[in-house]
DNA sequence: ACATCCCCTTAGCC
DNA sequence: AGGCTAAGGGGAT
């Protein structure tokens, strides 16, 4: 199947939203990107303005690739937003077309409980060990995938299961929650209709969730586009980039911390909030892919 | 080689 | 209240 899009009116650029660090699960094998989503094998790849996909076992529609690129988004609009210097401008310029993802808040969810403290190829090792060790195989083209287990899944795990995953001390966080979302105390999908501060407050309850990862799963799986994640690299971005918008002192202090205080987050995150607007978390994503490719280079 | 540092942070202690 | 520190283990330096 495809997907025609205008790169006038719906700019899109596959490649930079797969691989920009928002999503851990998908892989490049042989001209294709290859992705598993809500228990479908995704294989896709981009030609041009034509957008290329297949999956297994079942179908998808256009409208569920759409929905999960964030297709509809006015990125146009959201991009003139956010343009607000110079820095965020010649970030957009390297990856137009880079999109917000809406991701399966489960998954978002203990992804990003298994980032805390680790690098990307370290945390997709993470997920990789979870799916092949709770999650069921499809084989597809000649690769095996695995669906994303179920909460049911890691709830009824062991902790030394769970930790035969690589995941250290996240094992136990990772486990307390799926026993929490698996008895129904808190409805992920529900939140999506709730303000943004009342789902922060009912995330940051769960084990191994803080202020950073309720940011990431309100961004990129409740279509929170306000939210501004700070982590180390966003940290070091606004020290560089944008010191003049707090005291002298502050950002003094903030300097010689490598990692973020309780106090440094809320003043960088709300700084975000305020400076880029509405859609902060686009303007965040750009700016940590832009930071993080620029450091390799 | 081989330490040592770093890691898209959280939670618990003081 | 807010700052300090420990916490797997793999990959980078």
């Amino acid at each position: 199947m495809e997907i025609q899009l205008d790169q006038v009116v719906t700019p899109f650029n596959l490649r930079h939203t797969l691989e920009c660090g928002q999503v851990f699960r998908w892989k490049r094998l042989g001209g294709w990107l290859y992705g598993v989503v809500r228990e479908k094998v995704i294989k896709i790849r981009q030609v041009g303005d034509r957008l290329q996909f297949q999956s297994f076992p079942e179908r998808v529609d256009a409208d569920c690739i759409r929905n999960y690129f964030r297709l509809d988004d006015d990125l146009p609009f959201i991009l003139s937003e956010i343009s607000k210097d110079e820095h965020i401008k010649k970030a957009i310029q390297h990856f137009y077309g880079l999109r917000i993802t809406r991701q399966e808040p489960w998954e978002c969810l203990i992804s990003y409980i298994c980032a805390t403290y680790k690098n990307i190829p370290a945390i997709k090792e993470m997920i990789q060990n979870l799916c092949r060790q709770f999650g069921r195989k499809m084989t597809f083209d000649g690769y095996h995938f695995y669906t994303f287990p179920k909460p049911s899944a890691l709830a009824e795990a062991s902790l030394e299961d769970v930790r035969k995953c690589r995941l250290g001390f996240r094992a136990r966080r990772v486990l307390e929650t799926s026993q929490i979302i698996d008895n129904g105390e808190l409805d992920l999908e529900t939140l999506r209709q709730v303000d943004y501060e009342k789902v922060k407050l009912e995330l940051v309850r769960l084990p191994g969730v803080g202020h950073k990862v309720a940011d990431c799963i309100l961004l990129f799986s409740l279509d929170r586009l306000q939210a501004f994640p700070v982590d180390i690299w966003m940290k070091k971005i606004i020290l560089e980039f944008y010191p003049e918008f707090f005291n002298q002192s502050f950002i003094k202090t903030a300097c010689k911390r490598r990692s973020i205080t309780h106090h440094e987050y809320e003043k960088f995150s709300n700084f975000g909030k305020k400076y880029f607007g509405a859609y902060g978390g686009y303007a965040q994503e750009y700016l940590f892919h832009w930071k993080r490719l620029k450091q390799v280079v």
